[in-house]
DNA sequence: TACGTGGCGGTAT
DNA sequence: AATACCGCCACGT
C-alpha cells in the first residue's frame, strides 16, 4: 500500500490537465489519505522525473515524459515549493495558461471545482 | 491579509 | 528499527 502511494501520487498528478492546478492536500484527500499533504510534497520533491528536467525541449514530449509537479500548489493558492525554483514554476504555469491573481493562482485555474464553493 | 505554531504522514538514512 | 526530513495545512492571532 505504502509505496503504491508514491506511484498513485505520480499517476494522479500526471492527470492534471495543462492550464489547471491542484493542491497538495486535495491530492492526498483524493487518494484516500486526507492528512498526508506533507507526504505528497515530500514525494513530489523527490520526483525522479520532474517536468523541468525532461530530456526533450518540446512541451508535448515533456507532457508524456515527466510528472508535471509544477501543477501542484498550496491550499492557499500560493505557489509553494519547486526544486527548479519558484520562478520556473510560475513560468511553466503561465505558459500553460494558468491565470494568476497576484502571487496566487486564480481560483478559475484550480482543477476539481468540488473542493470550493 | 499575513504571519506564527503545532501537528501530521510517507520516505529516506 | 528509529529518527530526521519536508515543495503542507488548519487555525489562531
Amino acid at each position: 500500500m505504502a509505496e503504491q502511494f508514491t506511484k498513485q501520487v505520480y499517476d494522479y498528478v500526471a492527470k492534471i490537465p495543462a492550464g489547471k492546478v491542484m493542491t497538495y492536500g486535495s491530492i492526498a484527500k483524493a487518494l484516500g489519505r486526507p492528512m498526508a499533504a506533507r507526504s505528497v510534497g515530500n514525494i513530489l520533491k523527490r520526483n525522479p522525473n520532474p517536468f523541468y528536467k525532461a530530456k526533450s525541449n518540446s512541451l508535448k514530449a515533456k507532457r508524456q515524459a515527466a510528472v508535471p509537479c509544477h501543477r501542484v500548489v498550496r491550499a492557499d493558492l500560493t505557489l509553494g515549493g519547486y526544486s527548479g525554483g519558484a520562478n520556473t514554476k510560475r513560468n511553466l504555469l503561465q505558459r500553460e495558461g494558468v491565470k494568476m491573481d497576484g502571487n496566487r493562482v486564480a481560483r478559475q485555474s484550480v482543477h476539481n471545482p468540488l473542493s470550493r464553493i
